[in-house]
DNA sequence: GCAAATTTGTCCGTATGTATC
DNA sequence: AGATACATACGGACAAATTTG
């Protein structure tokens, strides 16, 4: 009963107008909420049946539409608490990536040697901008991350990938330009995530990737733009002859 | 066919381990049955009621599974229809950096303006190898979306930006790396969509917009990646300036 | 062109788990 | 510890879209 709740659809005097579903109606209207308030990552939105009033929508339509604002992190739940806006982070990115990786089309290892070349493109298309811009104080927490690596490295591997995704986002975060750096740090978590499945053997050359990781702190106090460029190359390098080898073992 | 049948739940011993949500073991479930039938993008999936059976759940657990799949282009519904694998495209970051830039939380440029920093960190980094791989057919092609974006000129402005992103679509074509093409295209994307929203006009100087990228054309032709390059600073410097444009007006 | 079958879309009612006060 | 507010999950019913005979 009650069927007609909502405003009348169907009045939709256009033939070629593809009705869409209303989930997504709410969708829009949870977005068109946040924006119209103002509101930021963490502030409350309201219950799933204020939603359900609001957007003259059931709770199952409520839910899927919060489900898929979920998936972007527009939308954060926490069971029993609230509902309440997202972080608006790129895990629906690292998402999608890491299983596109997994799945692998025609070629299994295309997905992470795009990966690595987009990252690698990033430190050395801003090396000017970076050997310039890190502050003296900056080039001491890289240094002090190559040392947490030289620790870790003896012990189990946990600390050593934390302390390599610390050098690499530090390293990006001078330029002020945040979607780099997110992006640099969600393609580090997509190759960490799938390198393991594809039998690419992360940990492989610890030694040599520490060593580059000093190269590279070298040359940004040295404000030496081009050797930076070749300690990149010199670090990357062998990451891609990694993939290669797994590649070729197929 | 099954796709894997769920461990009864609730007999957790474990008190630290926090149990996940059920509809989070079906996205996984559906994930596990994609890549174990080592499925293609369209190729077809079990229905709703058969997923029920399979992974325990009740239709609802498995529509917000289907709904978080949806949202991140992994799986695909057609209404009346069925379940289909999806194309595992950039989507989900599309929606994502677009109510970013719509929300906007502290300046409301700095997003439009990292994403052209990145567009043009990709066609810039890459000079070299574009003014070397670019073969003369695709360079034809090239300049045919230019004529393209003069005839569109005069009209109305639908045409315009469709050359105008097939153009940069077919200009990282050649690199074999689909990430950043992907990238380049969803950043394009996500600039269309914002900037009327923040007053960028994005039509303005439309004639000296054509002449950069004839002046690109001509570059590559002549296989100069220096004026390649010049070129390319050239056409994002305007794009730049109508955002700090913009940002001013408020 | 119609009608039936299949499949997804939407709704409701109810019970349960979880966090806060 | 109890009460309250909220999200999670279930099952059944009907509507809408699509395909097929």
């Amino acid at each position: 009963m009650a069927v007609g709740q909502r405003a009348v659809r169907g009045r939709e005097p256009e033939p070629r107008t593809v009705r869409q579903p209303l989930r997504q109606e709410v969708v829009d209207g949870i977005k068109a909420y946040i924006l119209r308030n103002d509101l930021r990552p963490g502030d409350p939105l309201p219950t799933e049946p204020a939603l359900c009033e609001a957007l003259g929508a059931s709770r199952s339509s409520v839910r899927e539409a919060i489900r898929i604002l979920t998936a972007l992190d527009i939308v954060e739940v926490r069971h029993g608490h609230g509902t309440y806006v997202g972080r608006l982070s790129l895990s629906a990115l690292v998402e999608s990536l890491t299983f596109r990786g997994l799945l692998s089309p025609d070629d299994d290892f295309q997905v992470m040697s795009d990966l690595i070349e987009v990252r690698e493109l990033f430190e050395r298309g801003m090396a000017e901008r970076l050997v310039s811009c890190l502050e003296e104080e900056q080039i001491d927490r890289l240094a002090a991350h190559v040392d947490e690596m030289r620790r870790a490295g003896a012990g189990e591997g946990h600390g050593f990938v934390e302390a390599d995704r610390a050098f690499h986002t530090l390293l990006l975060a001078p330029l002020g330009n945040d979607l780099i750096g997110q992006l640099s740090t969600a393609f580090w978590d997509v190759y960490v995530i799938v390198a393991p499945h594809l039998d690419v053997f992360t940990r492989a050359h610890e030694a040599a990737t520490i060593a580059n990781h000093q190269r590279i702190v070298d040359a940004v106090r040295d404000r030496d733009p081009a050797e930076f460029a070749a300690a990149l190359t010199e670090h990357y390098a062998p990451v891609r002859l990694r993939i290669e080898e797994a590649r070729s073992r197929r």
